[in-house]
DNA sequence: TGAATAGTGTCTTTGAGACAGTATCGA
DNA sequence: TCGATACTGTCTCAAAGACACTATTCA
């Protein structure tokens, strides 16, 4: 049925002035935890535009070659320099795409954005091109500024100040970066931290910032970091054991960490859950939700 | 600081190779109820690849000189045939971004897809060039086939018969597609399909669905489509009305619907909130959700 | 009058959170 | 011995779901 609509799809395929002019990257938000904090794996520029800035990793996809998934693998590996056994351990999913025509000086660059969550790696991981890149922690997260985002997510953002939470604050996502990140990074960064946010809710990701085993404080710590929010322990502690699927014991105890007292922590691994059931809901949602 | 891989990517922008063979589109699965049916607007491929068979609505991306969500609002317009005006009542969002080298046999086209919660709109609306383009109504979901999906959701997923949920499942997604759907837009509709599903718990987005002012039958109507389960008929009357800016009252009642009898039921506006809290949780999730 | 629906009342169960209490460790 | 932590017990309150009931409309 030769309509006029597919027709000039067709044509359009092979007409060269529809799509030459836009270039297709993964930018990749590697997010782990140090020392308690949260960090972001970030890349310093070397040339224009937005040279000398902090970005985060990415880089073209290889026309032809390779789906975004594995181009997004491929990134996380040839920055982190890890190897693909240490990466397995990596949660890694598709955040969004980015496609504003001005977000890149130089063309019109669609770029499809990840989140990883990672245990903790390496520090300096000058792996393959990446010479630059570093860990950047990000601010701690205040506990009232938790944002409305991820539900009219879904429109683009542009540049502007990065600020936890994509809220209209003026602190910067990082200290280290105190004029924020280079193009849309920023409100990519932010898109990605509310989803990590939402993500522990529901799922058991949590564990993905963690070693293969870990104790239910160690778990604790994540959820606290990640929301920015104390959580009572012994609440925290009954509602992981109780959620099916989420830990499953390894029947160990911890062996000493630098510990201040207190009795051996029972250890942990992730279980074969998918999804929490009932969730780990956010406190005090109802401030600011509307 | 110039790195060996800021280099390569400053260099890259240039080199036709890396990024010529690529092309954008937005692709938008646009659901609307009618008759108690979730109906998606399919379009009939007139040429090749797929020739005859049913696709999503879509089209390359203009570039420099629009967004992504510009591109998918300007291609929901074109297809649907509605002014702006009609069209600001409906939800647009982005879902995700399918990049397999293969799956356009053409050339490498990468597609960011769009899901739209559309009012009932008026039957035939070949505007623009949407020719062929059709209500598709799609299949009762089976309550029992509600997937794990969308949760390790981010890996792209090829081309198969499109069942409901994503799952393996051999039913069409509708029966008037019975070969299922061109490309891998089987793919993209069942994860459009889940993150209705999913939307609906924690958004008053089921309102999208609706006229503006509507009753809460009406409004469970939605629910039970879209999740194919039956819900409790008072229980979901009261929740409706506890959750705070879900839905605020008109005052008015309706004025003869073509019921089966009863009271005439108060008619209600969706209200201010952007997320229900406490939200509504499908039925029996625990069942199938790890 | 009967059937279907709108809307409300009530009871049970589950789960979240506040709080307290015991046991175990390091310093 | 002190302080911090791991873990458990108990109570209260909110909310989901099952069920029943009344009132209102159409056929």
């Amino acid at each position: 049925m030769d309509t006029p609509q597919e027709e000039r799809e067709f044509l359009d395929a092979y007409d060269p002035r529809e799509f030459d002019p836009i270039a297709v990257t993964v930018d990749v938000v590697v997010l782990t935890l140090r020392e308690g904090r949260l960090h972001v794996l970030a890349v310093r520029r070397g040339g224009p535009p937005y040279a000398g800035e902090w970005a985060l990793p990415g880089g073209f996809v290889r026309a032809g070659r390779e789906s975004l998934d594995e181009a997004a693998a491929r990134e996380l590996a040839e920055e982190t320099g890890l190897e693909a056994a240490s990466l397995d351990r990596v949660h890694l999913e598709q955040l969004g795409s980015y496609g504003r025509p001005d977000r890149d000086p130089r063309m019109h660059v669609v770029s499809v954005a990840y989140v990883a969550f990672a245990p903790g790696l390496p520090d300096a991981r000058p792996g393959g091109d990446a010479a630059g890149a570093r860990w950047l922690p990000l601010e701690a997260i205040a506990a009232a500024e938790q944002p409305a985002t991820a539900v009219g997510r879904p429109f683009e953002r542009g540049r502007r100040p990065g600020t936890y939470g994509g809220g209209t604050g003026r602190r910067p996502l990082s200290a280290d970066a105190p004029e924020g990140f280079a193009f849309d990074h920023d409100a990519i960064l932010a898109d990605a931290l509310e989803r990590a946010r939402a993500k522990i809710e529901y799922t058991p990701l949590a564990t993905a910032f963690l070693p293969e085993t870990f104790t239910i404080s160690e778990l604790r710590a994540v959820y606290e970091t990640v929301w920015g929010a104390p959580l009572h322990a012994g609440n925290f502690h009954r509602k992981v054991l109780s959620v099916p699927g989420f830990v499953e014991s390894t029947g160990e105890t911890d062996s000493r960490p630098g510990s201040k007292g207190g009795p051996r922590a029972r250890l942990y691994r992730a279980g074969d859950a998918r999804l929490l059931h009932p969730a780990l809901l956010r406190p005090d949602r109802e401030a600011g939700v509307r």
